[in-house]
DNA sequence: TTTCAATCATTGAAATCGCAAATAAATCCA
DNA sequence: TGGATTTATTTGCGATTTCAATGATTGAAA
């Protein structure tokens, strides 16, 4: 039944299978919300406050043509609503309903505690602590790398020493 | 322009920045192949084998349905082929071609290697393989959750206490 | 062996995605 | 200032995904 291969511990791969069950499980408590993975990730970023279309797709990894359709859905279900940034109308700012907020305030242990203790069951505190410092890490590199990959940008800068 | 708040360090949110960087580098180098990140997937997980659709869509983690059309395409382009299996003839075997499997050995080592360096810049290895640990485990969690979550099953047997 | 439920893969139809083009506003700079 | 460039968002459209339904096969029960 079980493949076990060296594909089976590449991080990506191990990365990926842990992503997509978690977000299998959001979109299950998620679906009677009318909600899949993407629009229960805006519904959080915008507690923290208002944010731009754009300041969305960046928050969220949504694409941001596939995010405008999204926000429009989400608007048309009373949950956000759009209006011109008056400083910059260039932009548009996206703002939480109430209905929207209540909603968000309501699912958002399950989000942001419950699937952390599932996943660290039977890990030490400090080795969580540890964990998660490792993924900001990993963050900041592949930031590196993408400034690395960009032709006329300026000095690579500060990249982590691979000591 | 950098918004930090609470959600940016759980666990979840971070592990999709990783998954979704790394992916968008799979599909930026895989498109001059004519594939995407889940071709890609198809792609090496046949290196170890031949598999049926159902298990390519367990090990991919695509749906079955869009597996079965994806399928359809790499075969057009000559990189796999299918037929029925004799010993279950509703199952249907998948198996590269030699130009699928030359495509996947040619560029395994980007896949399987290139990323991990990049991830692990600057962490040692003493940590590197913790983390991978931690991943490991971290998927055994979700599956004894996924147990404990069927109704009828047997034992919840020896789910990892939270020490 | 007939029947019924379960499993495997595919397909139709509608929804959604993602690229590229379009639109509009702000910024740059000669 | 005025034209070119950049930034922000939306939309057209073809490609892809998804859900539900279907066809085919198997396993097990009656």
């Amino acid at each position: 039944m079980t493949v076990r291969q060296a594909e089976d511990r590449s991080i990506p791969f191990l990365m990926h299978q842990i992503v997509g069950r978690v977000e299998a499980l959001v979109n299950k408590w998620a679906r009677p919300l009318g909600l899949k993975i993407e629009g229960v990730r805006v519904l959080f970023r915008l507690l923290g406050g208002d944010r731009t279309v754009n300041q969305l797709a960046r928050l969220t990894g949504v694409e941001i043509s596939t995010l405008s359709r999204l926000l429009g859905r989400m608007s048309a279900m009373g949950l956000l609503t759009r209006r011109r940034d008056a400083a910059d109308a260039r932009s548009v700012i996206v703002s939480l309903t109430d209905t929207g907020r209540k909603m968000a305030l309501e699912h958002r242990p399950v989000y942001f505690k419950d699937y952390e203790e599932v996943l660290f069951g039977g890990i030490s505190d400090q080795q969580a602590v540890m964990f998660r410092e490792l993924l900001v890490d990993m963050i900041a590199n592949l930031e590196a790398a993408d400034e690395e990959a960009k032709p006329g940008a300026g000095a690579p800068a500060a990249r982590a020493a691979n000591a």
